[in-house]
RNA sequence: GGGCGGUUAGCUCAGUUGGUCAGAGCGCCUGCCUUACACGCAGGAAGUCCCCGGUUCGAGCCCGGGACCGCCCA
């Protein structure tokens, strides 16, 4: 005996704390995980969505990280090449603010140190901490390509970068502007309108009173930011408003500063809405801003990109925005020009970087015009190139990508790709390097992170440079991901896909569900609502936690379900101890091909095709809950339930042994891509395997196995021996109790022994004793005889109560049948097998 | 304001084209240490399928209205 084998005899419980860091070095170190560029056959490959080099794993990366896992092992054990690319993104702002942190910790600062020195400092920080999520990947047994992880920021990365840039620029698509950007005075950054979540905020709502300029009379404003009225450059009225369509074209006086701005109409004001007079500042509100350029008004900036006011402030010029509006209020209030303040309750944009409120700010940024690139992108979706799934997602991405509008992609940040932009005098140059000769400067800004990340299916495969990656990885098969990222990442990434790479990035999208805590809200960490996947890899295992989220995972949000991970933890013990019966007991040299003798294995070879095909379809549908619970099902309801059952009786010899070794291999291989460890840690120890199970080409599904005549055997003995076993438990007989039988019923000739057998039925003494009780099973009914375990009055009583419930489905059966609707216009067969079921009640009702 | 999704057993969720579809896991109850597994085995109880109306021979399933709960976009 083996040391392996004499440990598996000697432990009755599955250790995943022992076998998976083991099964893990046995992975990396044998290089399966690297797909080869080049050979024959069909590629197949994910780009992983990377993570943030500052992250750690969540529920989501647990999530998605098993998700792309069971398809490229899925692949791979198809005998596919795979590759999944692995790295991860930059970051800009997240980074930036980590090592900022430090840097005040140390008691310097970013403007300290330097760019160069700040620069340097930050790549420090990622050789110390930026591999902390990767090896949590490794934890979760992801088989990335962990040979060729890839960073956003890598030299051949930038490569891409800088030339998508300058392309971009040529054909007039990136473009310099002063335009409304979302700015962030916390991270003293633009940023996108996605880094933008709103919140419900209660302020006041200041009513202001603007004279006239004609002296006639006052208009009245309402707003919430008084401060910024010293940028209004009109007051505008909706021109079907009775109340103030005829002071268009007329002129207002604007308090404290006194200069005079027109009165406009524009459709955008609502009428019933507050005053029905909207003060208009166009270079600090967006709505401002787009109706300021309709109607070609000035834009003034009054705030600074500090979110302090600015000189053209007069005397509130250096006030932090918030100061400015207490002091101005006061001043409107003592001119006497206060009408009313109430509160309001509306949503307020904040960054979602910094948690700081937007300040609205004119600014002079580089833009991305998406129009152009949006049409074939949406073009890509409806025509079926890129398919999206749930399909109910891909209406967002086309709605989205149809209202798209210009991308604000530069940031002013010193982390990051920074703009292949040089600037000399009113001289502009764009190109990875500057021109020749003196006083040419750089531009200051770095790209937003997502414009690198656009490019991560091709650039991570060596793009620009046509290398032998780029041909056989691209496109990808799938990308998966969360729905938050649709727009973010996936409608850019296929934007530039087609672009650059000449096709569509992926042929698959798949958008996987948000794991909420068990409450049903968002997991976070503030509430300590959050749960950490290491924590629940640690307790159960990371094959439990895949298959527990794989389980619970839908088309919809799921809460986080303990009891699906506790279940992947049964199923892993349920498959060792499976594992230990089989291998403890047959003949280890009895041979590779299954050899059935017996209806039970003809059963069980048919059950293992069905489950194999069911959950190949299931995962190549994207069906993971059901793959994973159906592989559950077959586990425990038919292969321990029942066949293992069904074999204790026999002689272990080489047929059966053939049989069972057989099915255990394929039932691991079955399993290995959604419980990858314990699935190999046993296939070690199977006779007639080599080398590892993530590495091994399955065999093609034996659709000849399946066989209807062998399921319909075994289906009866499972119903009778369930019949049986019913019987005793309402009885009152002990499991064990032997109890003298007689079988009649047709359908059992070859299977009567292991009716007797499972329901512990002694036929032989079919001889004696008188019929106590009868048991309905499929083709007949087994007829216990007297005995001390039989009560004739409860058998009668239990007769009677059967009668009872059968004359009640004969009237129902019956009532259905007399409808004529019923027998006219529903399908013959259904008809027919409602009479059948009717002659089958009154057959046993006649019986009792 | 616009859009999307949800409401099924005590809990978390499956339920395909309308017809043995009323299910699973957990929990609960009863009995079992039965030649792998007590992280186990066997059996069982348990649901007004959110409400109202409609279509149909027949409705968790389709249609209309309503209630409540989420999410996304403005």
């Amino acid at each position: 005996m083996t040391d392996a084998a004499a440990q598996l005899a000697a432990r009755t419980r599955y250790e995943p704390g022992e076998v998976e860091p083991r099964i893990m070095e046995q992975w990396l170190g044998s290089g399966l995980f690297s797909g080869s560029a080049e050979g024959a056959g069909e590629a197949y490959s994910i780009a992983i969505p990377p993570p943030n080099v500052t992250g750690a794993l969540h529920m989501g990366h647990a999530l998605n990280g098993s998700i792309q896992d069971v398809l490229i092992r899925h692949h791979r054990m198809r005998g596919l090449r795979t590759e999944w690319v692995l790295g991860t993104d930059h970051a800009g702002i997240a980074t930036q603010k980590q090592v900022e942190k430090r840097l005040i910790e140390e008691g310097t600062s970013r403007e300290a140190l330097g760019r160069e020195a700040f620069v340097e400092r930050v790549w420090d920080w990622r050789a110390e901490f930026g591999g902390t999520i990767i090896g949590q990947f490794k934890r979760l047994g992801a088989s990335c390509d962990y040979e060729r992880e890839r960073f956003t920021l890598d030299a051949g990365y930038h490569e891409a970068v800088v030339t998508v840039f300058c392309e971009l620029y040529e054909q007039g698509l990136i473009y310099r502007d002063h335009y409304m950007v979302n700015w962030d005075p916390g991270s003293r950054s633009a940023i996108s309108d996605l880094e933008v979540e709103d919140r419900e905020l209660t302020d006041t709502l200041f009513s202001i009173a603007y004279p006239l300029a004609d002296g006639s009379g006052e208009v009245v404003v309402a707003t919430v930011r008084p401060e910024t009225m010293l940028g209004d450059t009109a007051v505008a009225v909706n021109p079907q408003d009775e109340r103030y369509a005829h002071l268009i074209g007329g002129s207002v006086v604007l308090p404290l500063t006194g200069r005079e701005v027109p009165i406009i109409g524009d459709d955008y004001v609502k009428t019933d809405f507050g005053t029905g007079c909207l003060k208009i500042t166009p270079a600090h509100d967006p709505n401002d801003f787009e109706i300021g350029r309709r109607h070609g008004l000035e834009e003034l900036s009054v705030i600074g990109e500090d979110g302090r006011m600015n000189a053209l402030a007069g005397a509130w010029e250096g006030l932090p925005v918030a100061e400015a509006q207490r002091a101005i209020v006061e001043e409107l209030r003592s001119q006497g020009l206060l009408r009313a303040e109430d509160p309001y309750t509306h949503t307020v944009p904040f960054s979602h970087r910094s948690g700081e409120r937007i300040e609205p700010l004119i600014s002079l940024q580089w833009f991305m015009r998406m129009d152009e690139l949006a049409g074939p992108a949406i073009e890509a979706v409806t025509g079926g190139r890129v398919r999206i799934h749930p399909e109910s997602q891909s209406r967002r991405y086309v709605d989205w990508l149809e209202n798209i509008r210009p991308w604000c992609i530069s940031r002013q940040l010193w982390w990051g790709h920074q703009l292949p932009v040089w600037y000399r005098g009113d001289e502009t140059y764009v190109g990875a390097q500057a021109p020749d000769g003196d006083g040419w400067v750089q531009d200051e800004d770095v790209l937003d992170t997502w414009f690198s990340s656009a490019l991560w299916p091709f650039a991570t495969l060596g793009w620009p440079q046509q290398t032998p990656e780029l041909r056989a990885f691209y496109p990808t098969a799938v990308l998966s991901t969360a729905r938050d990222i649709l727009f973010l990442w996936v409608a850019r990434m296929v934007m530039m896909g087609l672009r650059f790479a000449g096709d569509v990035p992926f042929r698959d999208v798949y958008v996987h569900s948000v794991i909420q805590a068990p409450d049903g809200r968002r997991m976070s960490k503030s509430l300590g609502t959050g749960i950490d996947p290491l924590e629940e890899i640690e307790r159960h295992g990371a094959d439990a936690v895949r298959f527990g989220l794989l389980a619970m995972s839908s088309t919809q949000d799921v809460r986080y379900s303990a009891e699906k991970v506790e279940q992947g933890q049964a199923l892993a013990n349920k498959l060792y101890n499976a594992s230990r019966f089989v291998l403890l007991n047959v003949q280890p040299d009895a041979g590779d091909a299954p050899r059935p003798t017996t209806p039970e294995d003809r059963w069980i070879l048919s059950r293992l095709a069905r489950a194999e095909l069911e959950t190949t379809r299931r995962i190549e549908e994207f069906d993971f809950a059901k793959a994973a619970l159906g592989l559950y099902d077959f586990v425990y309801g038919e292969l321990c339930d029942w066949y293992l059952e069904l074999v204790k009786g026999r002689d272990f010899d080489a047929d059966l042994s053939a049989t069972l070794l057989h099915v255990l291999r394929r039932t691991l291989a079955l399993a290995h891509p959604i419980i990858p460890f314990v699935t190999e840690d046993l296939w070690a120890l199977v006779p007639g395997t080599s080398g590892l199970l993530a590495g091994t080409v399955i065999d093609p599904v034996d659709a000849g196995a399946l066989d209807d005549e062998a399921e319909a055997r075994i289906g009866d003995v499972i119903a009778a021996v369930t019949a049986v076993r019913s019987w005793r438990n309402g009885a009152g007989v002990a499991p064990g109790t032997p109890l003298p039988a007689r079988l009649e019923a047709a359908g059992y000739e070859d299977t009567t022994a292991l009716v007797a057998r499972l329901a512990r039925l002694d036929l032989d003494a079919a001889a004696g004793g008188e019929d106590a009780a009868s048991v309905p099973v499929p083709g007949g009914t087994i007829v216990l005889l007297a005995s001390g375990a039989v009560d004739p009055q409860a058998e009668l009583r239990k007769r009677e109560a059967r009668a009872e419930e059968l004359r009640g489905e004969i009237a129902r059966a019956e009532s259905r049948l007399a409808n004529d609707g019923f027998t006219a216009k529903a399908p013959a067969e259904l008809v027919a097998a409602e009479r059948e079921k009717l002659a089958r009640l009154r057959a046993e009702l006649d019986a009792l």
